[in-house]
DNA sequence: TTGTACGCGTTATCAT
DNA sequence: ATGATAACGCGTACAA
């Protein structure tokens, strides 16, 4: 592979007056540019990378972490991280399935000095901890950590607030006896979904240990093999609350088969807002989470950050989950096929924020 | 940030005593070993990656260039790429999003020097000759090109034969008038799936020309839309066949919403098989694409490619897409929750490697 | 406007 | 077993 000092020599120039052209395109004249960059072409000599990394301490690349990809919910995450990242001439260095905080702390390691800042998102409190370490390095913004990391730039969603109104929704149609399909034990959104949904049943006065509470693990599969627990009950819950859509559609469809008409024999609900939540029958009500904008906004505060020289204070910003009432709960609401993230759309270079509201506003704490 | 040489001289020892220990630990006695490691803890050491890089001319690190990140196909894509690539411990160096060959050239030319391989999928034919460029200066796995690129090694979906066969299940089932829910114009994978179409009803004797096509856009609102062309239709087709399970979902959506049963109604049938597909109502029959085992797939080759110095041939490797009958077309299949992708569960270090064969007759089945 | 020389943080090759 | 030093490929004061 040909470097900068081939084509100077090629050229009859220094490797100064080269790499001049790459990067102060002004501070020389005209035909020498134009000769190097023709030279440059004839080599087909491209600028490593590594080594610009190296001396400049700036690789327009960000770490991302992740404890899963799997489900919809980290494929509109990591768009969103990705799509705002490339529109600031970002890469994205990523790695995922952990099997451990030791797996995390390796990834982490290998990173640096190849990225400018880390966003990251734990599946449990323990690893969360790592962050810790790394941000003495370089920024970090954490995505759903379980409590504020030291250091560190948090954006998350009010899951609690979320779970809360969903369950009130129900709770509010009538319904009294209440079931939900919870996530991943040790998963902290999992973990906010079920207290949401507890408060809310302490808010109407009920007792939350009473409420059939099912093991999920937040795929389809174990939403469908729940719809057999709730079946089994005596009396029989009436509504549902699953703590993801895939779950949630899961169940539906085993619900579905075993022959009840939803939402009149059942009610449920599911949390996330997927896309093919408005396509299924009946169309699903749930609590939307722009997955994708709470990544979009985790890069832009590492952006933020990354430009100010000086250390920043830390921002804490709680993107709202608000209710999304169609169908699924009785409500005939119809579909709603406008479910769209219009800041992700092309090319608005300065996207729109989500807009602070009421319950689970965004707040940001400097 | 502690570089080597702080290290060094707080141990009292040289740069070279403190590399070994990170790499060829055996030659230095124990204590200087413990020692050095003692101090690198304490000045929370990392070695540079950049500075690693630079030297080793190994980056463990792969290039990933798709198109878009939107759905759940490039999600598993995505996770099937990381999961391969985490096993032997591979980052992924990502960028998308891409608004021409111009911004992928760029994007590519960004990680020259950061990465060992690049994995790439174009959207577009043009886009795809990209390819040929970097081919000279490290190893290409290209996803579903629309022709092979010198040099490059290739990994694709037999959308063709898929398409072909989901067609003609439903030209079995006695459908004479049959529409079809296209792709984007200008994607290969969503082109070759309409020449599929076409194939089989030319193979059944019918004029393709005369087949009711819908432009889409591979995104569940433009099925949902098309079912307004389909509804106008007179005479009405009885079957469609969507170029993915997105557009097929939201296409069901829609003929239910109008009061259509199905499948006795309209049979419907998509390509995919993406999990919710399984879990609608009724079952979508829809043509199996292991995105995931396409990604992984991707990095083996990549992986091998790398390991052997030697350029080796270039390879060719086909997966199948086979037809999944489930019950929207009108034959009582039930539902089919076992499409889940044994070989992406955990660690199973060296995962079972389909068997390349001639077109489309690879298995992937466990 | 252009060239020289140093440094970025590391590994590798020789010595010792 | 350990140390000195030359690469790796590039950006940038400083000098010319």
């Amino acid at each position: 592979m040909a470097t900068i000092r081939d084509v100077a020599k090629a050229a009859g120039v220094s490797i100064a007056t080269v790499s001049r052209v790459y990067n102060n395109q002004s501070l020389v004249s005209p035909q020498t540019t134009q000769l190097i960059l023709k030279i440059a072409d004839e080599l087909e000599y491209v600028p490593n990378s590594a080594a610009r990394n190296l001396i400049m301490r700036r690789t327009h690349t960000l770490g991302v972490l992740l404890p899963d990809l799997y489900g919809e919910f980290y494929s509109e995450l990591i768009r969103g991280i990705e799509l705002v990242a490339h529109r600031h001439g970002f890469q994205i260095l990523l790695s995922s399935s952990f099997h451990g905080p030791e797996d995390i702390v390796m990834a982490s390691k290998a990173m640096l000095g190849r990225i400018d800042g880390v966003i990251m998102m734990s599946p449990d409190k323990r690893s969360m901890r790592t962050a810790e370490k790394i941000s003495g390095k370089v920024p970090v913004v954490l995505l759903n950590p379980g409590e504020p990391i030291e250091g560190c730039h948090v954006v998350a969603v009010d899951n609690f607030a979320g779970a809360r109104a969903a369950t009130k929704h129900l709770l509010d149609l009538g319904h009294r006896r209440l079931a939900m399909v919870a996530g991943p034990e040790d998963n902290i959104d999992a973990l906010d979904r079920q207290e949401g949904f507890r408060r809310a049943l302490i808010d109407a006065g009920l007792d939350p240990e009473e409420a059939l509470v099912i093991p999920g693990d937040f795929r389809e599969l174990s939403g469908f093999k729940a719809a057999r627990v709730i079946m089994g009950q005596d009396p029989r819950p009436t509504a549902v609350f699953a703590a993801n859509d895939g779950m949630a559609i899961g169940l539906m469809a085993a619900l579905q088969d075993k022959g009840l008409a939803l939402p009149d024999d059942m009610a449920v609900v599911g949390f996330d807002d997927i896309t093919l939540a408005g396509f299924v029958t009946p169309p699903l009500t749930t609590v939307k989470v722009d997955a994708g904008c709470l990544g979009g906004r985790a890069v832009e505060i590492m952006l933020e950050t990354l430009d100010m020289e000086e250390t920043a204070p830390t921002q804490r910003v709680v993107l709202p989950a608000h209710l999304k009432v169609r169908s699924s709960c009785g409500i005939p609401a119809g579909r709603d096929h406008f479910s769209r993230r219009p800041w992700m759309e092309p090319e608005p270079h300065h996207p729109e924020k989500p807009v602070a509201t009421e319950y689970g506003d965004e707040e940001v704490q400097p």
